[in-house]
DNA sequence: ATGGCCAATATGATTGGA
């Protein structure tokens, strides 16, 4: 079983390199974010042409996440509980059935949260909290759970090419970075991490000030694993190479590879 | 050259990204 999470910055204009790499990395689930789009702009007709069902969560211009999937959904649930006041779509959580099992993956945009003396960063943080609730929830259930995404956060110093340039950015402040932590301490792993210990590793690089010829990336899209998905992961790795393509995404495929 | 972008929006300056 092989997941993968990939923000596509505007799925209509990323459709031609997302069909190239469903071909070439033959992931059963994709989580995507940033579509974009609304629910009825979304490709889905090109994308279950190439094999997928898809469940979407779209918005007007701005954030939307889908999930594409081999197999069938038995359950979506679209937006993340706790505030029915918050109207972005950065929240999609779908149940498959594999085998006997049953498996949860969703699909994460968690806020940017720049500038951080704003209510973006308040924001920010209150999500976390109603994730950190929601996950909690799910982990009861003891069953394989991928909860992928762009998570705009970056983990550690190792996940960051320079950290003093981001010392004050919400994506690495403290305060990030301790809430991160008490989300993984509900019982996650960093799938990612558990396989690949090096630095230099990173899934999203700036347009700007040729940060990708310089390497000059962060590691801000996760793969976090429960306890039974993570007895079972064997592979993790970042496809770095989609963001030479021509007019890239900023954000690159981070895939793992789980035996069920 | 110590700076350089990109996408969406009643489409032209603004907003958001990270």
């Amino acid at each position: 079983m092989r997941i993968a999470t990939w923000n596509v910055n505007s799925v209509k204009q990323r459709l031609e390199h997302l069909l190239t790499w469903l071909k070439e990395a033959e992931p059963d689930v994709v989580c995507l974010q940033e579509l974009k789009c609304v629910d009825e702009a979304f490709p889905a007709s090109e994308i279950e042409s190439a094999g997928y069902n898809v469940a979407v969560h779209g918005q007007k211009a701005f954030n939307g996440v889908a999930i594409l999937s081999r197999r069938p959904f038995d359950e979506v649930r679209r937006g993340l509980p706790g505030d029915e006041a918050d109207v972005q779509a950065r929240y999609l959580e779908a149940v498959f059935s594999v085998g006997s099992r049953a498996l949860r993956v969703a699909s994460i945009y968690l806020p940017n949260g720049n500038p951080p003396d704003t209510e973006k960063y308040d924001y920010k943080l209150a999500w976390m909290d109603r994730l950190i609730a929601h996950a909690g929830g799910l982990l009861a259930f003891e069953e394989p759970l991928v909860l992928a995404g762009d998570y705009n956060v970056i983990p550690t110093a190792r996940d960051v090419h320079d950290p003093a340039l981001w010392a004050g950015d919400a994506l690495f402040l403290p305060r990030t970075r301790a809430k991160f932590q008490e989300f993984a301490a509900l019982g996650l792993t960093d799938a990612f991490r558990a396989c690949d210990g090096r630095e230099g590793q990173y899934s999203f690089w700036d347009y700007q000030a040729g940060a990708w010829q310089k390497n000059n990336g962060i590691r801000i899209d996760h793969l976090m694993l429960s306890p039974e998905a993570a007895d079972v992961l064997r592979a993790a790795r970042i496809d770095k190479h989609v963001r030479s393509w021509e007019k890239p995404s900023d954000h690159v495929p981070v895939v793992i590879d789980l035996a069920l």
